[in-house]
DNA sequence: CGGCTCTCCTGCAAGC
DNA sequence: TGCTTGCAGGAGAGCC
């Protein structure tokens, strides 16, 4: 499930091979995979187009292209980018392939087809239903911990919902929330405006620490996720708590415990992040 | 508007 | 062994 390390760990390997290249041609496979514009008039405005450079914006994934367009990417769960040649057969859930002028293909696969592929003109990014409403990012300056303390201070929800919540902080899933938490010795299920100020500060450090720690080990791989040279990830062997129900906690020794809070598993040590203390 | 639940989808694991 | 059932999850729709 490719969060903001994953998503950042793509934009950079990826973008050493696609950036500058020109795409000659696209095959949609899946067209309800194409949110906007219909999938003839992506094709045609796409085709013919330089990629430009790379960028990202919470778990959204942005190829800049000649033209005065973006293409936006939001690969959801599992979502993958496949930068290879031609005559590597199509894997079973291909939904798009765009050829390239160096003579290979970028292929957007998705088993469960959430992923999604949009395209805007670049003045109207911020437009773009899911961009515009986006938290700020959790490694830029606009991030800070008079931000955090603010915004919790309002809310009601649980601490853990609100991490998930892409219109507060943009980028956080749910492997990076849990491990932030952890981190911050708080409670997934701590209501957000109960947190004192040490512990906001707390928060705010296990937030920037963990998704830092995460690009720098080229993200966490479960199942599906590969970077842009199709390679796993590290942070799956670093992770504390997420998907380590029934272990013991690497600080101390108390089982790990998985509670399902607004739906969602939360893993979590039920010692070093009591309830109540 | 805030906060919650349901939905999309496939692969895999558990249970009988 | 082979079937059925349930679960995983990001974000948008819809509800109160």
């Amino acid at each position: 499930m490719p969060e903001l390390p994953e998503v950042e760990t793509i934009k950079r390997t990826l973008g050493k091979k696609i950036t500058g290249l020109t795409i000659t041609d696209v095959e949609i496979i899946m067209s309800k995979v194409i949110r906007d514009p219909s999938p003839e008039e992506f094709s045609a405005q796409i085709t013919g187009s330089k990629i430009t450079r790379l960028g990202r914006r919470g778990k959204y994934l942005l190829l800049y292209l000649t033209g005065n367009n973006v293409l936006v990417i939001h690969l959801r769960m599992t979502g993958r980018l496949v930068y290879t040649e031609p005559s590597e057969p199509l894997a079973k859930h291909t939904h798009v392939v765009f050829s390239l002028s160096d003579g290979n293909e970028l292929r957007f696969n998705d088993i469960r087809q959430f992923g999604r592929l949009q395209l805007a003109p670049k003045q109207a990014l911020n437009q773009v239903k899911g961009l515009k409403d986006l938290g700020p990012e959790p490694l830029e300056r606009e991030f800070t911990k008079t931000f955090l303390r603010r915004e919790l201070k309002r809310k009601r929800v649980r601490i853990k919902s609100l991490l998930l919540d892409q219109t507060f902080i943009a980028g956080l899933g749910n492997i990076y929330a849990d491990e932030a938490l952890y981190r911050a010795h708080l409670n997934p299920q701590r209501i957000a405006n109960s947190l004192s100020p040490r512990e906001i500060a707390k928060l705010y450090h296990a937030i920037t620490e963990v998704l830092q720690e995460g690009i720098e080990n080229r993200g966490t791989s479960f199942r599906d996720y590969v970077d842009g040279d199709g390679r796993k990830g590290n942070y799956q062997e670093l992770l504390q708590v997420y998907n380590r129900e029934g272990s013991a906690c690497k600080h101390c020794g108390t089982t790990i415990t998985r509670i399902k809070i607004n739906g969602r598993s939360s893993y979590f040590c039920p010692v070093c992040q009591r309830e109540h203390n």
